[in-house]
DNA sequence: CGCGAATGGTAGACAGTGTCTATGAACGCA
DNA sequence: TGCGTTCATAGACACTGTCTACCATTCGCG
């Protein structure tokens, strides 16, 4: 990620996530806060700049284009989602299929939690989808599902990168259908715990196995 | 100005669906061609007056606002899944396994060749989502994928409401997953199909079964 | 020290948007 | 004939993203 070392630090700041005076980080974090609280169609390009307390040509140097801007914003969201997955599955974690589960819960919450910042990262009209370092942020997140699928079931002819993409997918479509309400309609459901744990038995097979 | 002179709305039309000159299946119509040649972007309030031929302010009779006549767009777009569904199910029904095969493939299909309105369908920000008549439109095709996942595994502890709700979920997930192109770059592969058969065996069981 | 230049932000213009309101044309019906 | 309802037009308003002209610092370096 970041891809922007240039710009970073100029003062050197001790590392400290604390206030990167920059003005590049500043909007993007003033694009962060807004996305949470009032959601994505409060993400306009006018009303970033006020949050970050300029006027609505300052971001024209940092951010050639309002898609540019989110971009950064959206990719932070990833980074922050990376985060919590690494933290989590970072401590010693004997069961792969204990992991795939935690990873399922951390993801569905993760959307349910920042509910903006989700439906930005995959409103692919709004960022610049085919520029380097957007994809590429979650690529390796896909890694680490794929492994796990490859421990919790080594030996299937279904090659292991396909089980973890319709798992992926599955999990993407959950969280998209449930924050919209179509799946509690549909299956008049009021929790998703069923729901996901259905949904890691059939791609994993049953927990006993 | 003219817009009157050679319109006479009210010369019999035999009721053939051909050209229900009312506007507001005009506007309705020209988002429907809009959305499939240009993309949800393209929906503007005024650029479809334009493209019907009336001012900006003429939807305002019909429609009250900018998203309610997108969820009328949105609504013929449910209608067209739906009669394709019903078109394809509807013939004679071997074996239900093959159904949900037809219907899976049919959905994504659905996806790929009607990008934009399938984009706008699921675009709850686009949509009035709690309004009457829209998720409704939807549920009926979920009923036929209960009844399906029901006859094909009418013994398991998973609920079939349930089953058909996360083999949706995943239906839903490839379709916008693999449109994005975030599936192909993840797992490599360039045809779905092999993703497709990996879902369905997962939820409703390996196919000899 | 001094001065040109680059940096980083402001402010205004422009076309486009959704909504609202005032206006007016055409028609039905008494 | 005249009135009222229906239906579309046209303009205004507050927004939006982009572009461009303009300042104000600050820095490099003679």
């Amino acid at each position: 990620m970041n891809a922007h070392s240039g710009e970073a630090a100029q003062h050197r700041e001790p590392a400290e996530q604390h206030q990167d005076t920059g003005l590049r980080a500043r909007l993007v974090q003033a694009g962060v806060e807004l996305v949470g609280r009032e959601g994505v169609q409060a993400l306009s390009l006018r009303e970033i700049a006020r949050r970050a307390g300029v006027s609505h040509g300052a971001p024209r140097r940092y951010f050639p284009t309002h898609l540019s801007l989110l971009s950064a914003i959206a990719r932070q969201g990833f980074a922050d989602l990376a985060a919590r997955v690494t933290e989590v599955l970072g401590a010693g974690r004997p069961d792969p299929r204990a992991g795939l589960m935690t990873l399922a819960r951390l993801y569905l919450d993760f959307a349910r939690t920042n509910r903006g910042m989700y439906e930005l990262m995959f409103r692919h009209d709004l960022l610049e989808s085919n520029q380097l370092g957007l994809r590429e942020t979650s690529l390796p997140l896909f890694t680490v599902l794929v492994d796990l699928v490859r421990q919790v079931e080594p030996r299937t002819e279904i090659p292991p990168p396909v089980v973890a993409g319709a798992l992926w997918a599955n999990l993407h479509g959950i969280a998209q259908l449930w924050e919209w309400g179509s799946l509690q309609l549909a299956t008049g459901a009021d929790d998703v715990e069923p729901l996901l744990r259905a949904t890691l038995d059939a791609h994993l097979g049953p927990e006993g196995r």
